[in-house]
Order: C-alpha cells, then sequence, then structure tokens
DNA sequence: TTCTAGCACTCTCTTTAAAAGACTGCTAAT
DNA sequence: ATTAGCAGTCTTTTAAAGAGAGTGCTAGAA
C-alpha cells in the first residue's frame, strides 16, 4: 500500500500548518501553498484518500481535517527528513557545557535547553551507575557504630553509603571485610555483585560480611539513589496547547511527579537505536496516550548509556524536535566524554 | 471594628458552603440552615454589612457572595477552631512511621499523605544541616587524584564530597590536613566554618588547606544538596479546583518543577511559630496569588527545623487541614525523634 | 486519464431574541 | 429587630435564524 508522492507531500504540508495551528486545515488553505501546485479540487481528492487510508480524519463535515495517529506515524517515517538544527540552536545547545560544572547540574542544564527550545517537556535519565564495574570498596569508621561504605567504581565515580554495624566490630575486621570483599566484587557491576555476594557468604558463614554486604548492596536503596537522576524540565511548557486538556494534564504531571514510574519506562527506550518517535498509543508512558515523545540516547565518559527525551502534544515540530534530541544527545556524550567527574 | 457574633457565625457558615460547591452562596441557601434560626431577609441584612466591611464580595447583581481573600482571613483567626484530626486520621498519618524506612522516605510519606488527605499539594522540606554544628573532617585518598571529604556532624549525619587535588600530595599532609580543618571547624556550623576558613588559612599562608577548603565549604554545592530535600506531593490535585484556571496552574507548576525557588521561601516560614496560614497575597510563592498555604515547623532528632505545608485553594477545608498540618508535624517530630539516622 | 470549476449540501459557530431563574435591596407590616 | 413580599437586575438557558467553512459530486477542459 504505498501512496502516491503527491499524496506524501499533501500530508506533509497538512501537518504542517496544523502543527503550527491547532485547527483542522481545509483544501483552500493547502492549494493556496506554492508547493503544491494544484487546485482545491484536488487537493479534495487526494485528502478524501488519505482519510480513507486512515491517515487523516475530519472532525466533523464543515471543518477541515487534521491527522489521524497513523498519519504521524507515516509523516515521521516517511515525509519527514532529518537534518542538523540550524547554528543558533546548535550553539544554543552547546552551551550547556559552558553552564554547568557537575553530572547533575549538566543532565539538568540540557533538560531545560530541551524544554524551553521545543517548547515541550524535556527529559533527561543520568546514566545507571548500576551497570558499571565495581573497583574497591572502602569502610571508615565514623563512632557510635556508624561506618562509612565507600564504594569506588573502576573508572573513578563514587558512592556511599551509610551503614550502621555492631559496636563489637573492630578496626581489624572491618579492613579484612574490605578487602575481601573488594576481591569477590572487582570488576563486577553492582547488580551482578548483589547476588553473588550474598550468595557467596552464605555459603562461607561469614555472618559479618554478609549483614554489611546486604546493607551496602541492598537494590531498594540503590532505585532511591539512582531514582534521583531523572531531571524533568519545562513541564509547564504543556499548558500551553489547548487539546492537552485538564484531565490530560493531570495525569501527566502526575506521572512527572513520580519519576520512579518514568524511569523504568525510559529505561526500555535504550535498548532502541538511535532516535525513536513514540506516537500516541506507541508512547511507553501512562497518561500520554494523545502525545508524542521523542527519545535518545547518549553515552557518559565510561560508556554507559543514558536517555534524554522531549514529550509534547502529537502535533509537534518533529522535524525541529528529532534535530535538537539527536543533537543534544550527541553535544552530552561528548561533553561527558572529555569531563571526568 | 468588631462584628457581631451573628454576622462571623454567617461568614463561617457561608465559606463551609462555598468551600464545597465553589458557587455563590445566597441567603436562602444560608436561611435553610439549622444553626441560623433568622429569615433570610435578616440573612441578606447581614450579608450586606459583610460586604460592606469588604469580608464578601457578589459577583454580579443575581449570583450569591463569595468570601474575599479578607474574609478568609477574619474566617480563619477569629471563627475557625482548631481542633484534633479525628482517630481514623490521625492512625493514618501515624503510619507514615511505618511505611518508611530512612529520612528522605519519610518525608516523602509525610508529603504524600498530606497531599492525599488534604486534596491539595503538600510539601515537605528537610532540616538544614548546613545549620548543624560540624564535629571531624577526614579525608580518604582514592587514586589519580581523587581525595573524598567526609565531613561528619556532631550528631552523626554524614555528607561527602568528591574533590581532585594536585598528585603530589602525600598521605602525611593529607592527615595533617584533615586534622587541622578539624580543630579548626570543629562545632562550627557549616556556613560559619566557610568564612571562617578561607580567612584563617588565608592569613597563614597555607595553600593546600585553603584550595581543600575552599572546594569542600562551597555554598552553592551545598545549596544544590540541601536542594534536594523539598517534597512536593500531590500537585495533581490542584487539577480538581476549577478556579484554579490553567494559567494559574501553569505558574504553580513552574515553582513546583523549581524547587529552589520554594527552598528560600518556606525557609522564611520557618521564623514563624506553629501553624501559620497564608492567604492570597499573604501567600509568598510567587504565583500562589490566588492560592492558600498552611505552614507548621518540625524539627528532628537534633532540634534542626524543617517546615511543612499544604497549598491549595483558598476555598479549602482549613478547619481540617489546620489539625492536619498541625499533627503531621507533630508526628514527624516524633518519629524522628526516635530514629537516628 | 487527470485536473478543475462550480454548486448543492451539511455541519458548526455566531448572533439575536425571548424566557426562565436566581438573588438582592427596599419597604411596609409584625 | 425581624420578616414577608415584591420590583428590579443580571445571568443562564433555550430557540431560531443566519453566516461561514468545507466537502463531495458532476460535468467539462486539458
Amino acid at each position: 500500500m504505498t501512496l502516491k508522492d503527491r499524496a506524501l507531500k499533501v500530508l506533509g504540508e497538512l501537518i504542517d500548518i496544523y502543527t503550527k495551528t491547532g485547527q483542522p486545515v481545509g483544501s483552500k488553505a493547502l492549494a493556496d501553498l506554492e508547493s503544491l501546485n494544484v487546485s482545491s479540487a484536488t487537493i479534495r481528492a487526494v485528502m478524501a484518500d488519505l482519510e480513507k487510508e486512515g491517515l487523516l480524519i475530519s472532525p466533523h463535515t464543515s471543518a477541515g481535517r487534521i491527522p489521524t495517529e497513523e498519519g504521524y506515524r507515516i509523516y515521521t517515517q516517511g515525509v519527514l527528513q532529518v537534518s542538523e538544527p540550524n547554528a543558533a540552536i546548535k550553539k544554543q545547545l552547546e552551551s550547556i557545557s559552558a553552564e554547568a560544572t557537575d553530572m547533575e547540574g549538566l543532565i539538568k542544564e540540557a533538560s531545560n535547553k530541551l524544554g524551553e527550545m521545543t517548547a515541550c517537556t524535556g527529559l533527561v535519565l543520568a546514566p545507571k551507575k548500576a551497570d558499571e564495574p565495581i573497583d574497591e570498596l572502602q569502610f571508615i569508621r565514623l563512632g557510635s557504630g556508624n561506618v562509612l561504605a565507600v564504594l569506588v567504581y573502576e573508572k573513578g565515580h563514587i558512592e556511599n553509603r551509610l551503614m550502621e554495624v555492631p559496636n563489637d566490630i573492630d578496626k581489624q575486621q572491618l579492613k579484612t571485610a574490605a578487602q575481601e570483599l573488594t576481591a569477590l566484587t572487582k570488576g563486577k557491576t553492582l547488580t551482578e555483585a548483589r547476588e553473588l555476594i550474598v550468595q557467596g557468604l552464605r555459603e562461607q558463614k561469614r555472618a559479618f560480611d554478609e549483614y554489611v554486604a546486604t546493607q551496602l548492596f541492598d537494590i531498594d536503596e540503590l532505585e532511591e539513589t539512582t531514582g534521583k537522576e531523572l531531571i524533568v524540565a519545562g513541564s509547564q511548557n504543556l499548558f500551553g496547547y489547548p487539546e492537552l486538556v485538564r484531565e490530560k494534564l493531570k495525569s501527566l504531571f502526575h506521572v512527572f511527579e513520580e519519576k520512579k514510574l518514568l524511569i523504568g519506562l525510559l529505561d526500555e527506550v535504550k535498548k532502541g537505536p538511535g532516535v525513536q518517535i513514540f506516537i500516541g498509543a506507541d508512547c511507553p508512558i501512562e497518561g500520554a496516550e494523545d502525545c508524542a515523545m521523542i527519545t535518545a540516547n547518549y553515552t557518559n565518559a565510561d560508556g554507559q548509556a543514558g536517555t534524554l527525551a522531549v514529550i509534547g502534544p502529537m502535533r509537534m515540530d518533529y522535524q525541529q524536535n528529532v534535530a535538537l534530541v539527536d543533537y543534544t544527545a550527541k553535544v552530552l556524550s561528548q561533553v561527558m566524554a572529555n569531563k571526568h567527574s
């Protein structure tokens, strides 16, 4: 079922106009375009075909037509041509490296920029540390039964956690425990380490080590930590689209508040390649069934992947936004490659 | 300018009804109440007085009346009687201690409960660590020029920060630096320490110590850390109030997204005593000029104060919500007093 | 064939008018 | 001091008519 070139062109132009106005588009408006050098009657015929194919729909007899979800899909797959953002936008995006100092500032800034420039909501999910190989473990005694466990990753990142330990553990025991655990986990990722350790230690009946390791590699704790690393920016932009009625906005903001809900979903996205476009029902986010999402992955200095996304109404400027998301991912990868934080 | 008891009673009943319906209230509806045993004509006379005082206003001739901001103020100051929440609610609130393990979980849960039970947005601001006295400093060398600085507070809390140091610093130097800095800052708060240290070290021309201290006590870093400790929950509830039109919601959600904006404002609140009620223009939050906010402070195990708040439309159930906020603050203080974490 | 001009037709949106409904303020009586 | 009753005012609802927008069809031109 291939559509004629002209039909696709009409679809594209219609989406362009509809994106800007939010109003149904009639045959006359399209016929007035220079790029389509035919009469409105011909356009009408083409539009009737497109409607038969399920790519357009008419809200009622005397309105123009608007694209269906399927229409947007065909458009983004076939009509849209990916381009680079223009120079001004590029420059803006590149400035994120200048304005941010640390990792968190960086993704925050990227998210801000995305939200601002697309007039949609920007999301940036930081790379998951849990997938990085561990280098070593250290314990630091802090008095009153508290020990600070420092987890050093091969690439130099650090994570730490406060633990309570029985008072009768002495300095030497701690040191030994650290050494043993390091030996066991060196080179493993946190997720791998967890299973390995709990199991291994149980067999060896090393109660203290097991106790420590369980606390240290606690997955829930971990998720809570990683949970902080999703930045949502520009959510208010969505108020600018009348078709996103209160009820829709409500469910979207619910998801934005419960970041945990989003993290899992975006993780799925990470498996896909390059820039991905999710339209309407495709959109893996609950409450975003009438929205569209554009995602891309980036990598940090250690090759760990993070995800960034833009969520907005279906009638968004795909051309621009795809270019933006793509380019931002590249900039972010590059900045992170240079900065070791 | 004291008002008659009956006038206050009318004001109170009117607000009660308006809170539930969101519609202007007429004299007949009030006359039907058992508690006001007078005719609608009398009510009309009273309402006319209240309008003259600026406590009520009529949207147009043939509508009933609604309270003005000033009306709400008089109501909350004079008419409202503070009560305890009922048993069921108490029980619900007390369960927050059971459902949360750590500090962050606790304030998150409290915020959730507040939002849920008030049908408004719950805010909880964690106590500020920057105001706690420091106990000691430790440095841990991590290889490749990185050092982990661990800041131990007197009460056992910990904060840590990764720093880069010149490669030619040896173990002994680090140890000395830690000891000296500890000596200087012990018992001081982080904010105090910062000034003290930078100044003191500059005089002594101890370049390395100064370098380290500057990084360690960096105020911006610090703010970013504390910035994480504001939890917003139930923001979607606000969609349920038609009088909060899109534009209002937009600015509110903008503030919710930029938590930093809120933190400073809530800090101001902390200076006040007990439960505070901010109505309309009183509300220190940008974009919340048509809203009301109820706040209370709580204290953690170390006596540090945190703030919790409820933001919603002006027509909220003050009676219930004041009781809720007050009680939640008490529960939170109590839970934190027991749990040291 | 393919395209176009023109026209009848169908809906929606806007305007206008009329009627209904909701409260109030005032007055005169209790 | 309170109340019943009523005239007056403004909004909301309902109905009808007209304007506007866009379509689908058909018959003729390219």
